[in-house]
RNA sequence: GGGCGCUUAGCUCAGUUGGCUAGAGCACUAGCUCGACACGCUAGGGGUCACAGGUUCAAAUCCUGUAGCGCCCA
């Protein structure tokens, strides 16, 4: 049989592709066999996948094939995330653009409905481009974040968080896009430097009322005036001299008439920087609401309104947009003689990503969860679940709130981190137990479950106060709702039912109710028939998103698949959503499972592009792993993943255009990055093409290239040197049979090569069980390539043209058939189609004993081999016999001598080397290209030869009447001192009294041995120059 | 500002707890169409391991500092 001549990633992977899915390979369902579980890190509907998906996801599904060939029961979940404001805001611009309508004009029921499509549209790109890289994913359970399964344990999540009291409503100062009317994540922002000025006034203090003090002022700057309607304290440091007397007075902020006291607080006001003193608007920047919470005497007073006009606390003016009220509130000032002037400064402004438009520091109403560990006075506030603690796996100490336990969880090894240096970031983090803003703005997401009885609708509930209560007290009693007034949770309990009434009468604080099962609708047609109204915000994704270990097993219901996979074995993500996601995921297992969702966790690399900066899509220097498949094959792709999948934190992977006319590679340089670049000349074919990038159509005048990189060609190259390597083999498997190999049968070479692969196929378990994907890839490629192909191929070449072939097919077939297995996680297609290949001519294979094989390489047993099969005295003989065929050729190199001249090798070496050199002749004079191979103590060396010395043998060339005697001279003059330095260094180690005394005695020996072999060397290669000076 | 990393050949990267004369792939040079493979074969050139100190018998490797770069958190 003959396969054809080179490797063809397309028609691989078309053809496997579809013969995994008939199989139903890839569908995982409980049995007996132990479980190996990875959920996906499901990439955002918002686009489609790049690169660094790529990387994330490759990496997983090597995991997951290598250990279901390893007989674990491998799921791997597949699912997408709705991403709730990057899929709205896209969605929104679309809208824009097409139509010119917002979200307003158009509705919440129709822009859910749109943002539904392009999530339709989106998946089925994505899941396609997963299916097109090879990932085992079991489709049939593909899950997204917003479906009704994972709605449910987002509600039920909810649900019991409020009723254990860990759900509370607070103001927050968020960040807040005017523009779309949303706040947004600090990782939706993004900083800019702009111009921007630095302006200073002044006030004048008011003289206390027994003194009567000569007028005084006090100056500060600011870079944002119109903040100035909203101060509600001037700030100076405590310890500055200068104002030391002024504090405690107060001054009035004349544009609205109100006085603010002059405060000291050192952590607000620097006195080197500028006056020395600050003002403090606490509700429009994070600092100085940082300053108020230490002091919350000063107030807090909102001027804007969400479109970021001014509002009502504004006075006049009032309705002004915030940059119009800037230029008034300065004018007016500078009417009042209180300006005192402007400079010209950068600063630092932060924008949405989402509208590109400034970002507001708003002060807002806001759902948080709270991360802290309750107050020690008080009762654990926890539902009857959660209050088994400590989690049976976590080792939670009781009183652990939500932060703290996620700690416990890898402090105490439950969750274990690769590279273990990630450990820091998550803990750090976590250390902090901020509160989690979880509420957005937004209509795309989890609508928070959330009823507040509207302003207007007093006592709704039944005829009386009692009947009221007692309605509610039987929906609490019977687990449908949860209910909170003022932020205290309710109970059914006499205490708790005469604070509810108090607190009602007393306060204007909110009555919430949250409805446990969003199916409940006699409950919530009668919440809404009574006045109440559901919170109009969804809540964040990471919400959703940090119950996917356990939402796609199908929790809340005590489902097979939960017990089984549950928890799950490693999660593969990017050090950028530690905290986000991880740490989250971690406190939501525990939180309603007390186990946690995964036991490791690796961190992936962070790919660059060439010139270090990260890619992106915006950037141009992106790459869409659908061109590199297409290019270079998914197995090319999946193989340079392994290769730069090392400790480190970041891959640079140089970026270039592929000419749309020549196919030429032309590199990616910074110019052409975010579309500045609009045309470039091929420089092999000159003729134009527009640069790979964000562009936002087709240019029919100009064909624009799409993106590669040299680097994939690695991966290329090696999945066509195995496929060669397969090619050659069954090109020559006439008359073979399948028999049980005997060591007697083997040769040295054979026993060689059984000697490596044992070793190789260890490493790369290893590799693999510690997440060195690199050193594993390194280990196959440097097996495959530079030991079986380079050398026992060539080895067998002889004897597969004699007559007793039988033994070195065997031999063969059986390392093929290991390569294959072991490749396969990595590059999934050349495998299969060389395993379907041995499956017609030799289908039953293997070593030490022949099987028959499976119908794929997915489902065969991942290959192990005995431990005594390694022979270390075996691989040192083929070490030297390479350094004497490598010395050989190098003399033939050096003196052009064409490759079918036979040159005579004399070996002057000790008789065991010699015996080894003997039994390999054939093998030495083939590779070598040597006529006559004389070795042995007693060789002698020809008179005109060129010589190569190494500590165990002494190879002469025989080069009558080629040899240049004055070059060859200064060649080995060269090595002598290179000898010379070598043995000086080693002397002067040796001599050291304290190395002796010092170093371990294997170490001393070593160098003592070398130094010896230096010494023969060095005379050896003396008199291999004095004899060349007389010829 | 705090934390975590990185800096080794022209480029992209290895270098496991300090221990032979620092490696690989690409690129480069020279030579090979000999039936597995030009996505190849053979050989060669190329590095003061960012810089400055220190620890040690011994430093690319450990420590301190400096410079540059990247990421995370504020």
């Amino acid at each position: 049989m003959e396969l054809a001549k080179a490797y063809n990633p397309q028609e691989a992977q078309e053809k496997w592709l579809k013969f995994w899915n008939e199989q139903g390979y890839f569908h995982s369902r409980p049995d007996s066999r132990k479980p190996y579980t990875i959920v996906i890190p499901p990439p955002n509907v918002t686009g489609a996948l790049h690169m660094g998906h790529a990387l994330n996801n490759t990496l997983q599904d090597v995991l997951i094939r290598w250990r279901r060939m390893q007989d674990y029961n491998a799921l791997w979940m597949p699912g997408t995330d709705h991403a709730g404001i990057a899929t709205q805001a896209v969605v929104e611009r679309l809208i824009m653009q097409q139509e010119k309508k917002t979200r307003h004009d158009i509705g919440r029921d129709r822009l859910v409905k749109r943002i539904w499509e392009w999530k339709d549209k989106y998946e089925a790109r994505i899941l396609g481009q997963l299916r097109q890289l090879g990932a085992s994913c079991d489709w049939e359970r593909t899950r997204f974040t917003l479906d009704p399964i994972c709605a449910r344990a987002v509600r039920e999540t909810f649900f019991k968080m409020f009723k254990d009291g860990l759900i509370f409503r607070g103001k927050r100062l968020v960040n807040w896009d005017t523009h779309l009317q949303t706040s947004v994540a600090d990782d939706e922002t993004y900083t800019e430097d702009i111009k921007g000025g630095f302006w200073t006034f002044k006030y004048q203090v008011k003289p206390d009322g027994e003194q009567r003090e000569p007028s005084e002022y006090i100056s500060f700057s600011t870079t944002r005036p119109e903040t100035m309607l909203g101060d509600t304290a001037i700030c100076v440091h405590p310890s500055d001299e200068r104002y030391k007397h002024l504090i405690g007075k107060s001054v009035t902020i004349p544009l609205v008439n109100r006085d603010i006291p002059i405060i000291a607080d050192g952590l607000l006001a620097d006195p080197t920087l500028g006056t020395g003193c600050v003002k403090v608007t606490p509700a429009h920047d994070p600092n100085d609401y940082a300053c108020y919470q230490r002091n919350p005497q000063i107030g807090i007073i909102n001027i804007l309104n969400p479109d970021g006009t001014i509002n009502e606390n504004g006075g006049k003016y009032q309705g002004m947009d915030r940059y119009k009220a800037r230029e008034a509130v300065v004018a007016d000032m500078e009417a009042l003689g209180l300006f005192e002037g402007r400079e010209d400064r950068i600063i630092p402004m932060k924008y949405s990503d989402r509208s590109k438009t400034p970002i507001e520091p708003y002060l807002s109403d806001q759902w948080f969860v709270k991360m802290g560990d309750p107050p020690a006075s008080l009762p654990r506030e926890r539902g009857e679940e959660a209050a088994k603690t400590p989690p049976a796996d976590a080792g939670g100490s009781p009183k652990a709130g939500l932060a703290r336990m996620a700690m416990e969880a890898v402090e105490n090894g439950h969750v274990k981190f690769f590279p273990e240096r990630y450990a820091n970031s998550y803990l750090d983090w976590l250390a902090e137990k901020r509160d989690w803003c979880i509420s957005r703005q937004l209509w795309w997401g989890h609508r928070i479950p959330v009823w507040k009885l509207s302003e207007d609708a007093l006592f709704p509930l039944g005829q009386s106060l009692g009947d009221r209560l007692s309605i509610l007290a039987s929906w609490i009693a019977e687990g449908r709702v949860a209910a909170s007034w003022g932020g205290t949770p309710l109970r059914v309990t006499d205490d708790a039912w005469s604070l509810l009434i108090d607190v009602a009468f007393s306060d204007d604080a909110e009555f919430v109710i949250c409805v446990r099962d969003s199916e409940d609708k006699e409950l919530i047609e009668l919440l809404e028939s009574a006045g109440f109204v559901q919170d109009p915000d969804v809540l964040d994704t990471w919400f959703s998103s940090m119950l996917w270990p356990h939402s796609t097993l199908g929790w809340p219901e005590p489902t097979e698949e939960l017990k089984y996979y549950y928890p799950t074995s490693v999660l593969v993500t990017s050090r950028d959503i530690i905290t986000l996601w991880v740490a989250r995921m971690v406190i939501a297992g525990l939180y309603n499972l007390q186990q946690v969702p995964f036991h490791q966790v690796y961190i992936t690399v962070k790919l660059m592009d060439g010139f270090g900066e990260t890619m992106s899509k915006s950037k141009g220097n992106g790459v869409d792993p659908l061109d590199i498949i297409e290019r270079y094959g998914a197995d090319a792709l999946r193989f340079l993943v392994m290769q730069i999948s090392t400790e480190t934190q970041d891959a640079r992977l140089p970026v270039a255009n592929a000419c749309p006319h020549c196919d030429a590679l032309v590199p990616v340089k910074q110019e052409h990055m975010y579309m500045r670049t609009k045309k470039l000349a091929c420089p092999n074919c000159k003729q134009p093409f527009r640069p790979g990038g964000p562009w936002p159509s087709d240019d029919p005048e100009l064909k624009t290239a799409k993106q590669a990189s040299e680097r994939f060609e690695i991966g290329r190259n090696f999945a066509n040197k195995i496929w060669n390597a397969a090619r050659f083999i069954l090109m020559n498997l006439d008359g073979y049979t399948p028999h049980a190999i005997k060591r007697e049968e083997l040769t040295l070479e054979d026993r060689w090569i059984l000697s490596r692969l044992a070793a190789t196929t260890q490493a790369v378990t290893e590799q693999l069980e510690g997440y060195r994907f690199s050193d594993a890839a390194r280990s196959l490629y440097d097996f495959v390539w530079s030991e079986f192909c380079d050398w026992y191929l060539e080895m067998t070449k002889g004897r597969l043209r004699a007559d007793d072939r039988e033994t070195v097919q065997r031999v063969l077939i059986g390392v093929l058939d290991a390569i294959v297995r072991l490749v396969h996680p990595v590059m999934p297609f050349v495998a299969e189609s060389i395993w379907s290949a041995l499956n017609e001519v030799a289908f039953e294979r293997g070593l030490p004993n022949p099987e028959p094989a499976t119908e794929s390489v997915m489902i065969a047993p991942w290959p192990e081999f005995p431990s005594d099969w390694r022979d270390a005295g075996i691989e040192t003989s083929i070490v030297r016999m390479q350094e004497l065929v490598r010395s050989v050729r190098e003399v033939r190199n050096r003196y052009n001598i064409e490759p079918k001249t036979p040159l005579d090798a004399f070996v002057k070496c000790g008789e065991s080397v010699a015996g080894d050199f003997r039994t390999l002749a054939p093998f030495i004079t083939l590779l070598g290209g040597i006529g006559t191979l004389d070795c042995g103590l007693a060789v002698a060396k020809p008179s005109q030869a060129a010589s190569h010395v190494t500590p165990e043998f002494e190879v002469y060339v025989s080069l009558a009447g080629l040899i240049d005697p004055v070059a060859e001279t200064k060649r080995l003059e060269k090595q002598l001192a290179d000898k010379r330095k070598a043995l000086q260094s080693a002397h002067a180690k040796s001599e050291n009294p304290n190395f002796v005394k010092n170093a371990p005695p294997e170490i001393v020996q070593q160098l003592r041995d070398q130094i010896a072999d230096l010494q023969k060397q060095i005379e050896t290669i003396e008199g291999n120059i004095k004899d060349l000076q007389q010829t």
